[in-house]
Order: structure tokens, then C-alpha cells, then sequence
DNA sequence: ATAAGTTGATATTTATAAATATCAACAATT
DNA sequence: AATTGTTGATATTTATAAATATCAACTTAT
């Protein structure tokens, strides 16, 4: 976890290459709402060493652990986000991802709350997932 | 919700008959530690309102919101037990629930702790855990 | 210029989880 | 007695998620 490991540095090819999927394989995963990589003004992505990680865990998740995409996004949906980022009791009354549970924070487009002035993909929340299997640490951290 | 909402009713058969599944599949989702079926002294299951209810909620699971056996697992095993049954700090760091997080509480032979004077097929956290897709809320309330 | 990227759609392949269907040997229920 | 239940093992079927492979039309990078 050095300096850098947040800095996006692969295209595409390259991130497929290094994790042994297929570049549509990766764009899915966006889809699905399971990763959030940096993407440029001209909307090439660059993927970070962390999002390496990231990748790395989703398919230990689904290959070892049998989650399916859907399982694991609603893994993701439970993390306590409003606790991490410190929102308020009105933020969280505007927050749709608090009311819902279906799919992560960070798949939402926000408004009228804390995140609405932040950009996800820079976001603690986000950031400190880097590990899906991490979400039970983080309810317990909340809560002792 | 009435008063025998949780007493233990249907033979497995008739349980499977009423779900439309086969018995086998009734087995396979104890075995998995989704469900924990009364059983008799005779080690014949019986299945209560409660348990219909619960396996119904695992079927809409599986069926229409693709998670996998393994990924209802996952998310049953967030759930903050710790809290819903007040267990002590020392309750905690002798609980496997709580340091590991694979499986649900109930799955666990508990030692040491709360638990291990409960039946956790009487336990609050087993019991209101019906509808497994409540588990967002329960982080909630332990938080709020 | 060439290579690599984008979105969006569609179609196919592949892998495997989920479910069913079997055994056998035995016990409990009605 | 006949039915339904138990455990444990194994084998097969079925459904489908996951992944790949294609298009096309276009843009960006080197």
C-alpha cells in the first residue's frame, strides 16, 4: 500500500491481461456496479494497482468462494457507508442508498447529501473495499 | 404473526409439497446453513409457518435475484448477532460466529459464550431473520 | 496510419450451481 | 402393515450465470 497504489496506470488490455480475463469481462464488472475505475475526460479507463486487488478478490469471490456477481454486489450494498463518511441524520434521510439495499453506494448518482459533493471513485468508502470479504470488520468496527 | 407462527407444524414432506421443491432440496439448505428446521427427539424435522415463510424468501433469492446458496450465506453471516443478543466483550472473543464470518451464528457449536445456553433455533437473532433480505436494516438499528 | 480505446447490441460457449433422482439400511409414525 | 421419516452416498439432469466472441460506428492514443 504505497503512494501510488491508488494511481490509475492500466488501460483496459492491460488489466485484463494481468488478471487472465477478457476486456468485456471487466467493462461487466463495471456494470454490475462491483468496481468503479478512474476514467479519463475522454472516457478511457485506467485501472489502479488497487483496483488489481479489487479485481483479484471478485474473482477469488466467484471462482472459490461461489458468489455470484449479484451476491456479491449485495454484499457491497450492506457496507455501513453513512458510518464511514460521517452523514448526518438529514443526509442519510436523502440518501437512497440508505433507504435501498440493492446494489452499493457508489452506484448511485447523489444529491441533496454529503456524497453529493464527493466523487465515489475518490471516496473512503470505495477506497477501503478494496477487500469484499472485509464488510463483517466493518460492521463490527461500527458498532464496539 | 400470530401466536403459532413459530410452532414447529409440517413434516418435511408436507413442507416441501407446500414450497415446491423436492425434500432433498428442503435437506440441502440445512446442510448449506440457511434454515435450522425444528427437529424431534426422533430427529424427525418439523417445520413451522416461520420456516415456509423464511424458505420462501431463500426461493425469491435464488430465483429472481440470482444469489447463490453460498451468497445468502455470506450475508446472513453479517449479521450483527453480537448486538441483537447483548453479547460481553468476553462473549465475543469467545465466539468462532464472531471472529469468523463465513457462515451464519446458528451454524456454529457455541462454547464459552452466551450462546452456548441457547438453542439457536429459539434464538432472537435466528427468529427475526425470516426475511433475509432485512439484513441492511439490522446494521441500521445497531448503529443508529 | 495503426493500434487501442469507447458504447451498445447480440449471440454463443462454457462451466457449474441447483435441483432431482436414485440407491441402501434403518427408525418412527399412523 | 403401510407410510413417512432418517443419514449418507452417488449420479444425473437442468437451468443459467459467467465469460467469451462477435458485430458496427466511432474516438483517442502513439
Amino acid at each position: 500500500m504505497n503512494e501510488d497504489t491508488f494511481k490509475p496506470k492500466y488501460p483496459i488490455r492491460e488489466a485484463a491481461r494481468r488478471l487472465n480475463v477478457s476486456v468485456h469481462t471487466l467493462r461487466m464488472y463495471e456494470r454490475e456496479g462491483l468496481i468503479l475505475p478512474f476514467q479519463k475526460e475522454t472516457g478511457h479507463r485506467l485501472f489502479s494497482d488497487s483496483d488489481i486487488v479489487r479485481l483479484q478478490c471478485i474473482r477469488l469471490a466467484i471462482n472459490q468462494k461461489k458468489l455470484s456477481i449479484a451476491g456479491i454486489r449485495s454484499m457491497l450494498s450492506l457496507i455501513p457507508c453513512w458510518k464511514i463518511v460521517s452523514c448526518t441524520e438529514q443526509d442519510r434521510l436523502n440518501c437512497q442508498s440508505y433507504s435501498e439495499s440493492k446494489k452499493p453506494c457508489w452506484t448511485y448518482n447523489h444529491v441533496n447529501n454529503l456524497c453529493a459533493s464527493i466523487e465515489c471513485v475518490k471516496c473512503e468508502v470505495y477506497l477501503s473495499f478494496q477487500d469484499c470479504s472485509n464488510v463483517k470488520e466493518a460492521i463490527k468496527n461500527i458498532t464496539s
